[in-house]
DNA sequence: CTGTTAGCGCGTTCAC
DNA sequence: GTGAACGCGCTAACAG
């Protein structure tokens, strides 16, 4: 084939916005280009930007995204059409068993966790230790020693994430040779509000609450300005997330960068469907403290009279 | 092939866990099952609430979802593989031409706009003309009289949707008697800010106002806490979106509902591609007012000595 | 290097 | 009613 004649058919193509079907040339190749995306749900910030990231990274490696919204983990599996519809599968923040796994993998070949950990799968998550002690230790460092954790808990137990980073909180608190101080409340929109009053009602409230994620802070910052404590005049409020409401609240918090961690995932998944061996398989991000106006040292305390 | 027969085929299918390749079968019904949707980003909370209550509704109607995000208009066409890889296109907030309508329908089938409108196209989008009507006449009703309404333009216009927000305040204002005071600053984080900033270096600022968005009122919220202006004790402050800072700040806002949008979306795209007659092919949704902390009756004029 | 052909997995049709 | 064969659009393997 001659160059002006494949410019000509160049042409043609181009005139008639022609595309290959995937369809029909994955029928024969065995690959889709299509990677399916399964994830609680789109709506919270935090995943959206994960997702949003992957979208980024996938497109940019020639891969379309499908996108799951799935609640329940049992059925998932069998109301996603997988096998050969996608070349690999990554799940969002879901806490799968190593069946699950297998399972998936079986069906829907290569599978990548985003935000959580399993031993032996592909995996892109935070450091969630290392966040929460270093935002302990922030909070350490301006002076403050009645530090509370507050953070959510299902009747099923916490997350892979919500455990480290409670542990992240206790270790941090434990070397200073102080006393953790947890208060967990069911998930949801009361949960910092609801954790709040419980400190509040204390005879001594802390001077500074570590919340496990932003969402949790919010509450906790609404329950705190309605009950007209001042923060930090009287306490210290640190989230977890960097969301968009905190800066909106100039909330000091830990930036995990979700959008990131979906860019570093999709380059993963590329690397995995493409047959590249990637450099590493299981992904641990850091993170990072960005301090804003909601920590503040604390009040001295009032001498007795 | 009797029952029995068929129970053995279905336990094997189980077992094996067998699942239809869309792929195939799309080859020769020519039917994808697939939607493609087409977003700016994923990532800010509007696009990522219609595309999830969207992706609801195409997974109950039984078609899959796939997500691209393309910033600029004028390529998208050509780095989506359309033809044969998708039943029908979704267009989330882009502002396309009748042309490119046209191009996209030949290529990928029925187009629906989402938040946006064109003659003849089909599109659901809400009721922005009559949501900035009602936020401007809820300021009225509170008593006050100068209300300034600030929103984002590029330098190319505004969109649609921006447009008739503008007017609707403007149709409110002119109603009641009163001068309409517009203010609009280049798009991005700034925006509510230096909105802010203009208003409050008049001689005699606003009591109250209206933004185009929470996104552009939670900056002027900032800016306002910053100039420690209270609100509403001076300034009563109206969003338009209910974005979750909303509610976290308290602000009165307008409520669009953007799930639902999605969500209505995709009946709409199920019904299209799966050859029913939709009862109505541009569908315009309410919104509601939902009155916060943040606005209030004007303070009383201090009378003069 | 170019042109031809088989067959990927499935739905439809046509013959039985 | 059941079953076989064709072809959807494409790629890979092969023959020229």
């Amino acid at each position: 084939m001659t160059p002006e004649v494949r410019d000509k058919v160049r042409a043609a193509a181009e005139e008639l916005s022609y595309a290959v079907s995937r369809n029909a040339s994955g029928l024969v190749t065995g690959r889709t280009c299509r990677v399916a995306v399964v994830v609680p749900s789109l709506r919270p910030w935090y995943f959206a930007s994960v997702v949003s990231g992957l979208g980024h990274a996938l497109h940019e490696a020639g891969l379309d995204m499908l996108v799951h919204q799935v609640g329940h983990l049992e059925d998932w599996i069998h109301t996603l059409p997988l096998r050969h519809n996608s070349d690999a599968l990554v799940a969002v923040a879901l806490e799968l068993t190593e069946e699950q796994c297998a399972h998936a993998a079986d069906m829907a070949g290569p599978v990548v966790l985003v935000g959580e950990r399993l031993p032996g799968r592909a995996s892109v998550h935070i450091d969630d230790h290392a966040g929460t002690a270093g935002a302990t230790r922030h909070l350490l460092n301006l002076g403050h020693a009645r530090i509370a954790y507050i953070g959510s808990r299902t009747d099923g137990g916490m997350s892979l994430s919500s455990t480290a980073r409670l542990n992240g909180y206790h270790e941090a608190m434990t070397e200073a040779g102080l006393e953790p101080w947890t208060v967990t409340k069911s998930p949801g929109p009361g949960c910092g509000e609801l954790a709040v009053g419980e400190l509040l009602s204390h005879q001594s409230p802390p001077t500074a609450v570590l919340a496990e994620s932003d969402n949790v802070a919010l509450g906790a910052h609404r329950a705190l300005r309605r009950s007209g404590v001042p923060v930090p005049g009287a306490i210290s409020l640190m989230g977890f997330d960097d969301h968009d409401v905190s800066s909106a609240l100039d909330l000091t918090t830990v930036d995990q960068a979700p959008q990131t961690l979906g860019r570093v995932t999709g380059h993963l998944v590329a690397d995995l469907v493409q047959g590249r061996r990637p450099s590493d398989t299981c992904v641990e991000l850091p993170v990072q403290i960005v301090p804003r106006q909601s920590t503040a040292a604390p009040r001295k305390r009032r001498t007795s009279p």
